[in-house]
RNA sequence: AGGGGAUUGGUCUAAUGGUAGGACAACUGACUCUGACUCAGUUUGUAGAGGUUCGAAUCCUUUAUCCCCUGCCA
């Protein structure tokens, strides 16, 4: 039972946070926060964030506040607020009485503002948005100060005042920094701290008009709430000298020691999916998948419905590495979480996705024998079942070939395989459909002696079938999902093509089964193994009473078909 | 006249001047009343070139490649 090593090592922040630790920094305080914004849903890329936020507030004794970042009223939702709520509960990351919105300290934004124009620290701009961007200069070439840069104090207090009053229009004017129009990071180069948007906000209604830009206002959340490591990713690496340059200039009475520090780190992503909120919303609104939670997508929303646990994506998250460099995880990793999981835990069933008719000749008709068999061969406390055998019973269609191939270890004329848990059979006869040849039915006898956990039940056959009882079988809709995208990466479509050319038209099948009496019981949201075939969960969508749909979660690893390909 | 990040097998990650190791993937084989699980084994790596050193993934020089930055988005 000994972790991996490697595992409870930690990264390059946990480091980060020792150092801290030990240099006494924030007097040993560790608050981290998950500032999502409320336009979209979150998907697999934000969960290993909130698990590195919040697995490292808890891994050091320390707070974990959700912070919506609901600074821009054109673009954000309470619908969204709900299902980030929603889901980052559902990962089990707890923010207990924190949950905060950037909105709650609009004042204070504005206080701390006028406080930057009293220090002649900040300016109100006059130029378009397009004069800005000349003035602005280019990667390699610095920029212009504004006409308006040298506006008094008092001009620009009475114009920042009737700015948040309303007295001008939508794109006039801006608040902004004045930092450095020569730097060669171009975020330094006096950017807007306020911008006028006569829009109504879904938390703070009609009281503003003006709102604060990303990177003036994150600080003070930061400040406000008291964060020590306010982690984010890489592309703000370069917002770093504007994020300390707030938090120096804007007048601050700390109420705890310390401040906070950005640290960035690299992105996750994985394999045959996409993380660009434009090009899966993008696939949403053109159909190509059903909504935001259909089980094909990488969003929370998605791998919830698909039947992934929120314990197997943590313990994803927590085997991916953090670093400094954005990651592609291979999807297989993942596969492999929740397989190791449900193997502990899932009950065994047995399904029959595509049926083929078995009569055993030398069955009495009209017997039922009720047959015990384990529900987890992995876990002897899961128990047993009573499963019911008859005399025609359907086996998985695949599970006969006329022409098998070498190797094939299940039934072929004149062969034999043992039924799990039941009989050993011998196939006697083979009946096809006259007009199209296809195999439609088997003649076989079984074995009288061989019943499992008889007394004669020793006898070995190569091969073992899953296989239902025709008469007591219950129908079942079978959802069999596949990976988003054919290719690896989707972001590399081939030349004059886009990332819709390689969506996986076969990414979901969906087959009519049958399956075994006992998961006629089965609840919305329980997850079974389908013997030989993979881990499904009960839709809780679409499963109704009477009425099973059940989705593939992942496929068990399958080393034969696998073979048979290359 | 650009700035900032990064580069260890297919993927992710350790090794902080001293045996390049782990996980997943892949491939063999054993086992199997799930071709699963489990077990045993195998293949694959320090981006290139110089240098310092008894010794370099690690330090220095240099080259290459990839990612981010010119929103009144976050």
């Amino acid at each position: 039972m000994s972790v991996n090593e490697a595992d409870v090592r930690g990264n390059f922040i946990q480091d980060i946070i020792d150092e801290d630790l030990a240099s006494g920094k924030n007097a040993g305080r560790v608050h981290t926060r998950f500032p999502p914004e409320p336009n979209g849903w979150l998907h697999i890329g934000h969960a290993f964030a909130i698990n590195l936020d919040y697995g490292l507030a808890v891994a050091n004794g320390g707070k974990f506040n959700l912070r919506f970042d609901d600074t821009n009223p054109l673009k954000e939702d309470q619908e969204f607020v709900d299902s980030i709520m929603a889901d980052v509960a559902w990962l089990g990351a707890d923010w207990e009485d924190r949950l905060f919105f950037a909105s709650d300290y609009f004042q204070e934004k504005y206080d701390f503002a006028v406080g930057l124009i009293k220090k002649g620290l900040a300016y109100i701009e006059d130029l378009s948005a397009d004069e800005m961007r000349q003035y602005r200069g280019t990667l390699t070439e610095p920029g212009r100060n504004s006409p308006y840069r040298d506006r008094s104090v008092a001009e620009n207090l009475d114009l920042f005042e009737r700015m948040k009053n309303g007295e001008f229009a939508d794109g006039t004017r801006v608040l902004r920094a004045k930092i450095d129009m020569a730097s060669p990071n171009i975020t330094l180069r006096d950017p807007a701290l306020y911008r006028i948007r006569h829009a109504h906000h879904h938390r703070t209604g009609d009281k503003w008009c003006i709102y604060p830009m990303y990177d003036y206002s994150h600080p003070i959340g930061d400040y406000l709430e008291n964060i020590t490591h306010s982690l984010c990713s890489l592309e703000y690496v370069d917002h770093r000298p504007l994020y300390d340059w707030v938090i120096e200039n804007i007048d601050h009475t700390p109420t705890l020691p310390g401040r906070p520090r950005q640290t960035e780190f690299g992105r996750l992503g994985l394999t045959y999916t996409l993380m660009s909120k434009r090009k899966l919303r993008r696939l949403v609104e053109e159909g190509h998948v059903a909504g935001w939670d259909d089980p094909r997508m990488p969003t929370i929303s998605g791998l919830r419905r698909r039947g992934y646990t929120p314990s197997s994506i943590r313990t994803f998250c927590e085997k991916s590495g953090v670093a400094r460099k954005n990651m592609v995880m291979d999807l297989a990793l993942l596969e492999y979480c929740i397989r190791e999981e449900l193997n502990a835990s899932a009950h065994r069933t047995m399904a029959v996705l595509k049926p083929l008719k078995i009569v055993l000749e030398n069955y009495p008709e009209g017997q039922v024998e009720w047959l015990e068999i384990e529900n987890n061969p992995e876990n002897p406390e899961a128990g047993s079942r009573k499963v019911p055998f008859s005399r025609t019973v359907y086996i998985e269609h695949e599970d006969f070939m006329e022409n098998p191939p070498k190797k094939f270890h299940r039934l072929v004329l004149g062969g034999e395989v043992r039924l799990k848990g039941a009989y050993i059979i011998k196939c006697e006869q083979v009946i096809k459909d006259e007009v199209t040849g296809e195999v439609i039915e088997l003649r076989c006898t079984y074995d009288t002696e061989s019943k499992s956990g008889g007394p004669a039940s020793g006898r070995k056959v190569k091969g073992t079938s899953h296989w239902v009882s025709a008469e007591h079988a219950v129908p079942a809709q079978v959802r069999l999902y596949d990976t988003l995208f054919t290719q690896e990466n989707p972001e590399q479509a081939p030349e004059g093509e886009d990332f819709i050319s390689l969506i996986n038209l076969n990414a979901l099948v969906v087959e009519d089964a049958m399956v075994e009496a006992s998961l006629a019981e089965a609840k919305p949201g329980d997850r079974f193994q389908f013997m030989r075939q993979g881990y499904f969960f009960v839709d809780p969508v679409d499963a109704k009473e009477g009425q099973l749909a059940f989705n593939r979660i992942v496929g068990l690893k399958d080393s034969w078909s696998k073979g048979l390909k290359s």
